[in-house]
RNA sequence: GGAGAGGUUCCCGAGUUGGUCAAAGGGGGCAGACUGUAAAUCUGCUGGCUCAGCCUUCAGUGGUUCGAAUCCACUCCUCUCCA
């Protein structure tokens, strides 16, 4: 355990007045503040907690937006603990699509964290950051004990919880065992003795039950605090990966780019305070200038991207992201990496192809079906040459060009 | 354990006096036009194939029938009420 001395004095007040930046809520604004002065007192870093699913490996904005609060509170000198939920993943949070998550083995739980943690400490300090396996302390507790845990909450508080309320409602199923869900979360916060668990919004019931339950432990409660939930690409649910509507931190830049310019415009100002570093003052006066027009939307979504894709790959290919994407969608240009698709030359009779079964092969397609519908759609281009008939076959050759709508590209490659 | 209501294509949800159902409508996705971008708006497409034809699909299995998402039997699953 590391200590930062410089961090760890600062005034209580200053150090709550950095964390509250951009926060939804904290329960209780007080409990943190006199954390923080136990903390300066004992000179004790406070253990900041955040649960992380093993399941889905792939971090993105949504998740960066805990995570660089977190990094505030290792710049704080506070100590971070990252909780995979590797035991927890097997039941599987009630998210409303009732389906049990297939188990994980173990390989896949350890090669899930490692690729989460490299994506986390794009982020986070690395030495900083300490990586534990909630399995490690909810796997030995027997039936007794989870019947104890279990006594401490009440069927209707269980169902305050909007997720299980609504189900509730609209006469969908609930299984038991997604009542444990809280618990387990909670008892993490248990069997660290956290200080503070970071988490979105929809986090706010279980986050609660970890104080509840160190409460009935004996311990000091832990602080909520609360992040806004990112709202999606689509604009319309939450950012997550389920749903693929997420820009990943492991984006390439170009990807990364065009997600950005692909929000609808009203989203803008919600990425520009969650998912950059700008200030404060600077976001209000995009927004004011937004609403007034003297800013083109345009102009600042591309800021937005070049924001973005700068704080996860750096300026130099925000920029050359920014010259790609202009390329490609100003001038209708193709891109420099365009991906290559080797064709065996079994397919060709004559040394030519069906268009739409060329489309399915090189992946531009689901099905030749598809293809010959994208075909009459006038979605393809196959050279430079436009193609409408889906019974057109065409001479394929090597380094061909194969186009479908204005971004999925490919390069044949005979084989 | 008893009584009722349900399980439909990626999702939601029509369709059950048997054929005209690859299956309405919406969402999502994709494409085209337009543009300020992969925004917004409008339009089209949206099971597969050796594609004017054929094949597989309406919880599962087995029946009835020339023919079933639609009828029958059993099984599995969900919800509601009662115990």
């Amino acid at each position: 355990m590391q200590r930062k001395e410089h961090g760890l004095a600062m005034e209580p007040e200053r150090q709550l007045e950095i964390i509250k930046r951009k926060t939804a809520e904290i329960v209780s604004e007080e409990d943190l503040l006199d954390k923080f002065e136990k903390a300066r007192s004992e000179n004790r870093p406070l253990r900041i907690k955040l649960g992380l699913d093993p399941s889905a490996p792939d971090i993105h904005l949504g998740h960066a937006v805990a995570l660089r609060k977190l990094k505030e509170f290792q710049d704080l000198g506070h100590e971070v603990t990252l909780v995979v939920g590797d035991f927890t993943g097997r039941i599987g949070d009630p998210t409303g699509k009732s389906e049990t998550r297939k188990q994980l083995s173990e390989a896949e739980v350890l090669a899930n964290a490692r690729t989460y943690q490299e994506q986390a400490f794009k982020i986070l300090d690395p030495g900083k950051t300490r990586v534990v396996f909630n399995s490690s302390w909810l796997a030995p507790l027997r039936f007794e004990d989870v019947i104890i845990l279990a006594s401490k909450y009440t069927v209707a508080r269980m169902l305050e919880r909007e997720e299980f309320a609504q189900r509730f409602d609209e006469g969908r199923p609930i299984y038991i065992h997604e009542f444990f869900y809280p618990f387990m979360q909670g008892y993490d916060s248990v069997a660290l003795h956290s200080d503070v668990e970071l988490g979105g919004t929809d986090q706010k019931f279980n986050i609660l039950m970890g104080r509840m339950l160190q409460r009935e432990y004996g311990q000091d409660p832990q602080v909520a605090v609360l992040m806004p939930i990112l709202t999606g690409i689509d604009g319309e649910k939450k950012m997550s990966k389920s749903l693929g509507n997420y820009i990943g931190v492991n984006d390439p830049p170009a990807e990364m780019y065009g997600k950005t310019m692909s929000i609808p415009d009203e989203l803008m100002i919600m990425y520009y305070d969650l998912a950059t570093n700008l200030p404060e003052d600077e976001v209000r006066r995009i927004e004011d200038d937004l609403k007034a027009g003297r800013l083109h939307p345009r102009d600042a979504k591309r800021r937005l991207a070049r924001e973005i894709v700068a704080l996860y790959h750096g300026p130099g290919a925000a920029q050359e992201a920014e010259e790609e994407f202009d390329l490609i969608f100003k001038s209708g240009d193709v891109p420099d990496d365009v991906p290559e698709v080797s064709i065996d030359r079994g397919e060709l009779s004559e040394g030519r192809i069906w268009a739409p079964k060329l489309l399915a092969l090189a992946g531009l397609a689901k099905s030749s079906s598809e293809g010959k519908r994208l075909i009459e759609q006038g979605a393809v281009r196959i050279g430079s040459e436009r193609i409408l008939d889906p019974a057109a076959t065409v001479e394929l050759r090597d380094d061909m060009l194969v186009r479908v709508g204005k971004r999925r590209f490919a390069v044949i490659r005979l084989a």
